[in-house]
DNA sequence: CGATTTGTTGATCTTACTCAATAATCGTGG
DNA sequence: CCACGATTATTGAGTAAGATCAACAAATCG
């Protein structure tokens, strides 16, 4: 039985879950609960959609695996970019309010996922305070992150935008402990533009430049971060101490 | 004692706290506990502080007249203006998850609000689950606002994103019983340019570009729309159907 | 292997920013 | 109540950052 509450425990890290319940130290009793309510091992090939514009809001979803990007489209067809979640993060959260989903979510790539069906979610959080404690976090978070990309799209120059970018990929990938100093870009140029309010080509110059100034290196998707320091600087922001330390080590 | 749960419901209702309780049929009871817990009757004067960035988040807040606005100031100084808040909203929520308030709250006018103690809200919110539901839309629906705020920043011109302000700000006075059609706009020019990425002078040639196509008419802070329809076209908008009828009728 | 998508680079153009001057309004104290 | 300074708003001229258009190169996919 201990044996199994383990398993759980584990299960529920791999399936990006600990966001829900670790931090708060839920019990395992509670934990299983809430493994047992997730719907767990959909994968999906690139391009594959996870939900709708349009569709009636059923489940939020935490990604396992790959990357997902949430976008809506305007009635003249325009994409806008809302976000690209990595393992470890939630997403269609801004469903909840309208009960309907104003964006559609696809695989950038090879992704599983879990499925967190709501209406359960909301009675196990009414049954147990940390998950709800944990609920309001999430959103506030989200919400936080939102108002942090106003600032970007509304203040920075298009280096500034880039370079916030990645270094925030970098402090993301490094809390799921990837490689903060170097991955692979799991989205398109196109994508990249388009969520930081830039043409392509803008974002592509701003890479060469930025190769050229010897802050990055790129090569196509793969991107290394050479000199943080210069990144923070054009980012315009504070180096964060314990990405600081992993870049120093590396 | 029937008398008492009515008085206390307009109360409600005039504290701005309908959108905590009365759209999901609480119970007089309920709605009696939750009016219990909130401050009421903070009159602010212009320019006077609810919360200051840096603070321990303690309370989220209702506007119940007046107008807030909440803004970041960057290391260097700068002001980012995040939003602004009438009467019947809330604000706050981004604070939720880091227990330290990431903005500073100020008056724009002579305002008053309501003070909601966070704990005692959400040890509330777990005895009432259909106030745990409306926490979650309202934390939902910050999300989904300021996911449109990003489609304006990074997509629209300067003639749009005032278009698109002025609209909200139109939706937002009627479903407040406000005039919807002519307001007295309780922010500076500077403070619309900031919230809306654009530099002053763009503001001011925008409004008088507008009055010119006799799309609205402007006098310092007096705004009335005109050709609403146009006024839709120019933001790339729905004009609201609800909107649409109150704006006929006049 | 060819076709399509994705990314890079160059030239030109447009929008909105910056700087500057002026006007109007507000707030304050005499 | 008015006069003063300070703030806020408007308008003009010049500039710069990034968008658009276009051509081409590289990579991916069936």
């Amino acid at each position: 039985m201990a044996n199994d509450n383990v398993k759980h425990v584990v299960t529920c890290q791999e399936c990006a879950l600990n966001a829900l319940c670790i931090p708060h130290g839920m019990s395992f009793e509670e934990i299983d609960l809430l493994d047992k309510m997730i719907e767990r091992g959909r994968p999906l090939h690139r391009n594959d959609v996870v939900f709708e514009q349009g569709q009636t809001f059923e489940s939020i979803y935490a990604v396992r695996a790959g990357a997902i990007k949430v976008f809506s489209v305007s009635p003249q067809g325009e994409e806008q970019v809302i976000g690209f979640y990595l393992p470890g993060e939630i997403f269609g959260l801004d469903a909840i309010d309208e009960n309907i989903h104003q964006c559609t979510a696809k695989a950038l790539e090879t992704a599983t996922i879990c499925e967190i069906p709501y209406d359960r979610l909301q009675e196990l959080s009414h049954e147990v305070p940390k998950l709800q404690t944990q609920m309001y976090r999430l959103l506030s978070r989200e919400i936080r992150q939102d108002q942090n990309l106003q600032l970007l799209l509304s203040k920075m120059s298009a280096e500034e935008r880039l370079s916030s970018f990645l270094l925030n990929l970098a402090l993301r990938y490094q809390q799921r402990k990837l490689s903060p100093n170097a991955f692979r870009l799991p989205m398109s140029r196109a994508d990249i533009g388009n969520y930081l309010g830039l043409a392509v080509e803008t974002v592509s110059r701003a890479f060469t430049r930025m190769q050229e100034n010897g802050v990055i290196e790129v090569d196509q998707r793969e991107v290394s971060i050479v000199n943080r320091h210069e990144l923070c600087r054009l980012a315009d922001a504070e180096c964060p101490e314990d990405l600081k330390q992993t870049l120093d080590a590396s």
